[in-house]
DNA sequence: ATGGCTAATGATATTAGA
């Protein structure tokens, strides 16, 4: 099963590198970020292309700002919108979505920026985080869980390119480390920097100064695994081929590969024959074994 | 090859990104 995330910095933009990069990198589930559409215009512009490809399409967005989607080749179940029990700014802000993906409890999160830490924005994000890490503690009891998406941290100062130019900048500070430290402590696993402990590995590049062509960038976008996804992990990497060109994003997308469940057991996140089927097309809302050793 | 910001908007400047 590859799993991969992805802040595509708006879908209306992106949308032919979009279905170029499912073509080529093939992923089984996809995390985007920063769509910026609201459901009713992701579908307009999205539903044909990706349900040709065998997508079906969980998508959480207002229009203008954030904006988060989930794609599942496979199952795509109990989604839910929005972070529960998260905070405002003021109002609720479309930075989080759920859904059972074969197995996987999978949240696709786009965490506030900061702006600067004495912006209202900073206390937004660590109270957001923290809510998060709530979620995090009820779900991670239940079964499989991933949480992959722009975080806009930095985990350590060897996640960005020089940390003298971050002195007194959000990204680094250390209680937005803290707030990330929290889900670890809850159970996750950062699963590319466990794959590439000593690797300079960046995920964003800003688009201005030549940042990506001097390799100037930030480990921001994460990938977070319960040890029972974690141990399944194949590999782990950053697809910086999406990066290059003309008109991409300023992230790359990150992309998992996991082994089959052991026993094709997916794990007790998978719901009831009684409610399949709420959110997606086509028939298959269960994974069985024989699904399991369907996947790559 | 990867090139000196980009995208969205009640646009012609502003907000946001990080």
């Amino acid at each position: 099963m590859r799993i991969a995330t992805w802040n595509i910095n708006s879908a209306k933009a992106r949308q032919a590198r979009l279905i170029e990069w499912l073509d080529r990198a093939a992923p089984d589930v996809v995390c985007l970020q920063e769509t910026k559409l609201s459901d009713d215009a992701f579908l307009e512009l999205f539903d044909e292309d990706l349900f040709r490809r065998g997508y079906r399409i969980a998508h959480h967005g207002d229009g203008r700002w954030n904006g988060v989607a989930i794609l599942s080749r496979g199952s795509l179940d109990n989604v839910v919108r929005g972070l529960p029990g998260g905070p405002g700014f003021p109002g609720p802000e479309p930075r989080a979505i759920a859904a059972t993906c074969d197995g996987i409890r999978v949240w696709s999160l786009y965490v506030p920026n900061g702006r600067t830490v004495d912006d209202p924005h900073y206390a937004y994000k660590l109270t957001w985080l923290a809510a998060l890490r709530d979620v995090v503690v009820a779900e991670s009891a239940r079964g499989p869980l991933m949480t992959l998406g722009d975080f806009n941290i930095a985990p350590t100062d060897a996640d960005v390119w020089d940390v003298a130019q971050f002195e007194g900048a959000t990204h680094v500070t250390p209680a937005e480390r803290s707030a990330l430290a929290a889900l670890v402590d809850a159970g996750l696993t950062d699963v590319l920097r466990a794959r590439w402990p000593d690797d300079v590995v960046y995920t964003y590049w800003d688009y201005r100064q030549l940042c990506f062509p001097k390799n100037y960038g930030m480990r921001i976008d994460l990938t977070l695994a319960t040890a029972d996804v974690a141990e399944r992990v194949c590999a782990v990497w950053v697809d910086r081929a999406a990066r290059k060109g003309t008109g991409t994003s300023d992230h790359a997308p990150v992309v998992v590969d996991l082994d089959t469940a052991p026993d094709g057991d997916v794990g007790p996140m998978v719901p009831p024959p009684s409610s399949r089927g709420s959110s997606s097309r086509g028939s298959s809302g269960r994974s069985t074994s024989s699904d399991s050793l369907r996947q790559r």
